[in-house]
This record gives C-alpha cells, sequence and structure tokens, in this order.
DNA sequence: CACATCCATGCCGTCAGGTTATGGATGCAG
DNA sequence: CTGCATCCATAACCTGACGGCATGGATGTG
C-alpha cells in the first residue's frame, strides 16, 4: 500500500479548501488532475474521503482521521530529508550559512576568509534567505548557522552572538520635503507612506516599520515588495519611504534616493545564531568564533559612504 | 520533494541488505530496477547514500541518517491509515473481527446472530488470521475485537475474557501405533515428530508445542505447516503428529486421522480481545457481552462428535 | 432563463517504473 | 592462468500513471 507524499499533499489541499478548483490552483495543476487523484487516494484507502456536493468538497470521518494525520506524516518527512541533507553538507566537509539579505555586509567576506584559514578542508556555503525568513533557513534546519538581525522571532530557541549595532537610517525619494535634512526626528515619519515587506513576515515586517516606536498611530503602507530591487524602485518612484540599516546607505545605492539619519528609533542588530545543538559542534563554533573574532569590522573601512 | 513510501521501502530494504540482488528478490523486482530506484533516491535527495563496492552497497554517513528515520516514516504511515480505515469501518457500520482457524468454532454463528439482534444497523466482518499472527490482527489495528487462543503474547496490552477452556488433545496417522489408545499421557509423545507452525509464530509455535511440559527435552520437528489444511495433510501422510485443541476433533475431521485425549499438558482457552482503547466503544462491548452470553455453549448442542 | 460555480469524464501526450538482455569489475577455484 | 560466480551498471523496450485541454451534468442565483 504505498503512496507519495504528493498524494499526501493534494489531499490536505483539499481538505483544507474544501474546495476542488481553489485547492487545485494552490497546487498549480489542473482541476481535473486533482479530481482524479483524489479518487485515486479513495481507492487506494478503500475509503471515500469527501462527500461531493455543489457546496464543495467535505471531508468525511474517516476523512477527518486522515486529515489529523497527514500533516504530521508531511512534517516528519520533511524532517528526515533535513537531517539527511545536514549529514550529507557534513560529510562534504561544507559549513552552510543563511544570510538575510540586510544583515550579510562588508563583514562577510572577512569571516570566510578567516573560516578558510581556521578549517582548510571546509567550504562555506552561503544562502541568502527571503525576508519571509527571519532565522534564514535556521528554524527550519536548512542550515547549520545564519548571520541575521536581532531581534528576530523564534530567537529563545537558538543561541545568538551579537556582532555588531548601528542606527536605522530612512530611505526617501531624492525628491522629498525631507531629503534635505541632514538628520529626521521619527515622528515626523509618522504619517508617511511606507514600503513594508509582505504582512506574512510577521515580526519582521513591524519591526521594519517601528511599530513599537510610533506610540499606538496607525502605519500608512504605501506598497508591499518581496526583495531590496523593488523596495527601492518602489522608495524612487514615491510609493514611500522606510527604515534601513545605516550600512544600506553604502550597499543599497541607486539613483532616486537617498538615506538620512533618523532619531528615535532603536538600533539594530546583526548576529550570529546557531541551534543549540550544535553547542558542540566544533565546526560552527569555530564559525562563530571567526564571527566574533572580526567584528565589528573597521568603521572607516572600505564602505565608501555617500 | 515528493517521495513514494515505495521509494522508501526499497532503500529500506537495500540498506537492510547491503545488498541489491538480494533487496531486489525480497522486494518482487528486478535489480536493474532497484539501481534506478536507489539512484533517483539519491538525485531527488542530492546526497550519495551507498558507497558501492563489489562487496555489495554501504551506507554513507548521509544514507544512515535517512535509513535511521525511514522505519519510524513507514510505520507512522501505516497506523494514519489503520486509523483511517477503522473510521471507515466505524462510519459504514461495520465491526471487524479477527478470529483463529482454531479459535472459531460452533460458538461464532450464535455470537454473530445475538450481535445482530442487539445492533440491527450493523455488519460483522469476520477475518480469519493466519497463524504468524495470535492477536488475529488486534495487535496490528486492522479488527476491533478478535476471537482467538490464551494465552498469546502481547496479551498484556489487551483486554481479554476468557469464553470456553478445552483440554488439548493428540491428532494421530490412524495407522500410528497409539492410534488404538483411549487416553495418551504426553510423556509418550515427547520423542514423536510433531507437525509444527512456522518458528516465526514465536510463543503460539512453542505453545502447540507444549514446550513447558516437556521438561526440557528437545522437540522432534517432523513438518512445518502454514495452514490448517497441509497441517492434517502432513499429520495423515505420517510427517509427525500435533496437539490441537478437543473440539477440532469435530471441526478438522478427516480419512487417516484420530483425536485422542492427552493428560499432562495445560488446557487451552479461547477468548475474545480488544484493545483498551475501545473499552469505552460502546459497539465493541456489546460484541464482547455477546460472546460472554452465549459461551460455553451447550456442551451437547449440534456437535457431531466423532 | 441565462449564467456562474461546482465536480466528473474523455481523450491524448509524456515520462517514470518495470522487464529482459548484456556488459564491466573483481574475487575464487581448478 | 583461465573459467566461473557475484556484484552493480547500462541499454532497449513496454506499459501505465499523471497531467493538460475541452466538455458535460448538476445546482443555485440574478
Amino acid at each position: 500500500m504505498d503512496v507519495d507524499t504528493r498524494l499526501l499533499r493534494y489531499f490536505a489541499a483539499v481538505a483544507q479548501e474544501g474546495n476542488l478548483t481553489r485547492a487545485a490552483q494552490r497546487l498549480f495543476i489542473s482541476q481535473p488532475a486533482l479530481t482524479k487523484q483524489i479518487r485515486q487516494l479513495e481507492t487506494l484507502l478503500d475509503v471515500r474521503l469527501f462527500t461531493r456536493s455543489r457546496a464543495g468538497m467535505t471531508l468525511t470521518g474517516p476523512g477527518r482521521a486522515l486529515a489529523a494525520g497527514v500533516p504530521g506524516l508531511l512534517a516528519d518527512w520533511d524532517r528526515v530529508r533535513r537531517e539527511t541533507r545536514s549529514a550529507a553538507s557534513r560529510a562534504a566537509h561544507v559549513l552552510r550559512v543563511g544570510f538575510l539579505a540586510s544583515a550579510a555586509n562588508e563583514l562577510t567576506p572577512r569571516i570566510i576568509a578567516a573560516f578558510a584559514a581556521r578549517r582548510p578542508g571546509w567550504r562555506v556555503d552561503m544562502r541568502q534567505a527571503p525576508w519571509s525568513d527571519p532565522t534564514a533557513g535556521l528554524a527550519a534546519g536548512d542550515v547549520d548557522a545564519a548571520l541575521l538581525r536581532l531581534p528576530f522571532p523564534g530567537q529563545d530557541g537558538l543561541r545568538t552572538e551579537i556582532l555588531l549595532t548601528e542606527d536605522r537610517w530612512v530611505v526617501l525619494p531624492d525628491d522629498h520635503p525631507l531629503a534635505g535634512r541632514a538628520e529626521i526626528p521619527f515622528p515626523e515619519l509618522w504619517d508617511e507612506p511606507f514600503v513594508a515587506a509582505p504582512p506574512e513576515t510577521g515580526p519582521w515586517h513591524d519591526y521594519w516599520l517601528a511599530v513599537d516606536a510610533r506610540e499606538g498611530r496607525p502605519v500608512r503602507i504605501g506598497a508591499v515588495t518581496e526583495n531590496p530591487d523593488d523596495w527601492l524602485t518602489a522608495i524612487a518612484n514615491g510609493y514611500g519611504i522606510a527604515l534601513a540599516p545605516a550600512s544600506a546607505a553604502r550597499f543599497y545605492l541607486r539613483p532616486g534616493i537617498v538615506y538620512r539619519p533618523v532619531t528615535g528609533v532603536a538600533p539594530t542588530s546583526v548576529g550570529v545564531a546557531w541551534p543549540p545543538a550544535a553547542d558542540t559542534d566544533q565546526v560552527v563554533q569555530d564559525f562563530v568564533r571567526c564571527c566574533l573574532d572580526h567584528c565589528p569590522p573597521d568603521p572607516d573601512g572600505p564602505a565608501d559612504a555617500p
């Protein structure tokens, strides 16, 4: 009695949506294909899993029993798969390091060079994470360590060391009324539209809108973007402004935007993080040590300030 | 990243055998097919799982990590599948009852009739279990209740009620020197060859050889059979003798064999069993009550004694 | 009554999984 | 040294499952 995890994913999607058509488009397949797959699963188990009606697909009792177990099965498979990949990268002497676009800055090359010197046989595999994952793959077990912004959700379950702390600045279109100011108090920005990360990024989303420094005032969202490039474009096109780490002024330069210091918002930190299970992992600990030894970098270093 | 449980079974088989050829024949597929499947799994995970050599297939580190997780995944899937089937039979108002060939005797029809009267909308699905499973599918969760021989391995984890107790007799070829005796002390049978169940039936195997009544004397195995039919045939053909419940003399008649009472072995019991989880299940409890109400049957009932 | 929204069905192209036959590498026995 | 057995890998082929498109049937809704 064999099943494909694909079939289980399909089932879970239909069970959750209660609707074949919507589930199909969520799964990027056609509705007839999904119809056939669900019927096949029912045939395989010899169980009627859904009652069909014009209202859609409703789980039967047995269907609910299956639906209760499937997410766990899929999660377990995912876990085993990650454990296998971890063992593989370990066997290949590869250290997987996740990072966020805004956290990987000029100190990264130095860290990697130091690690290469300390662990000659090893290679560092740097993996950029999307904004939607503030742990840069660490929480999911996809990487052995991560360079990221502090604080982040789920931080309590992980080990962290702060590497550097910097102020948050504001990014403005260069024709913005405030663009000429040398420094801007945050309250003056309260009513400005902001270019934000997608809401599903959760605490990360709130953090870069500095929600806790607004004294309850609502945030105006001017645009939502998924990556740094769209983000800068949206700002340059006047959809809104945004907060950014001061170092972004060196890395995310672009015509049409300017960076200005802001007062009244807490500074932001970059840290290295690793899972507690790696506390005794000599390789990960070597990497952490390289991070600490080479931070903060020389503040007047290679950066070409604006 | 989807996988079929079939692929995981294949992997587990190769990991365990350490040999593609043998694993393939255990899985009833050809060796090239298995070669391709294993390679595909390696491609899918992008991990080298085995090191090939003339000695066979040896797990790599990552391979061991995967091999550690796969049996759990397969067991979980099996569990979820059984839970779904249970819910389905429940929804269809079907009570699944496992039984062993030697336990389901003349009282079964009466029990089923009584249950049908008590639960009009329900149907009883009687399932004969192979000798290799003394719990008749109960331990595996394949049935809701079972009629079986006591004692059985794993009995502590299940609820049981004794329905009847009967002596163990001996089955002999009719030309056997002892066939003329009215009653036979067990020690006289110690050196006789026995027709036994397969060794994988474990405690069941020992029980019907009455190993604990032999005072340490070794058992002579004359033949091994998988089902009652082969078993009687083997005895009739002189491959050996066997113990059997007294009631078998009424149900397993056949030319060329005779049943005789034996002294010096403990009697055997038939019971009804159910999982603790069904303690509050009204349907299962009704079935148990029907069993108790209709046992022991009238000893001079419909049985046509030999 | 036309329309929208469900799910089911029929037909077809593609690809993955299986089979048999065969090859290459490496110990082992005579 | 040669022939043989035992591994796993490769090649060629067949079948069936999966997915896509087009369409049908059932049932509420404006």
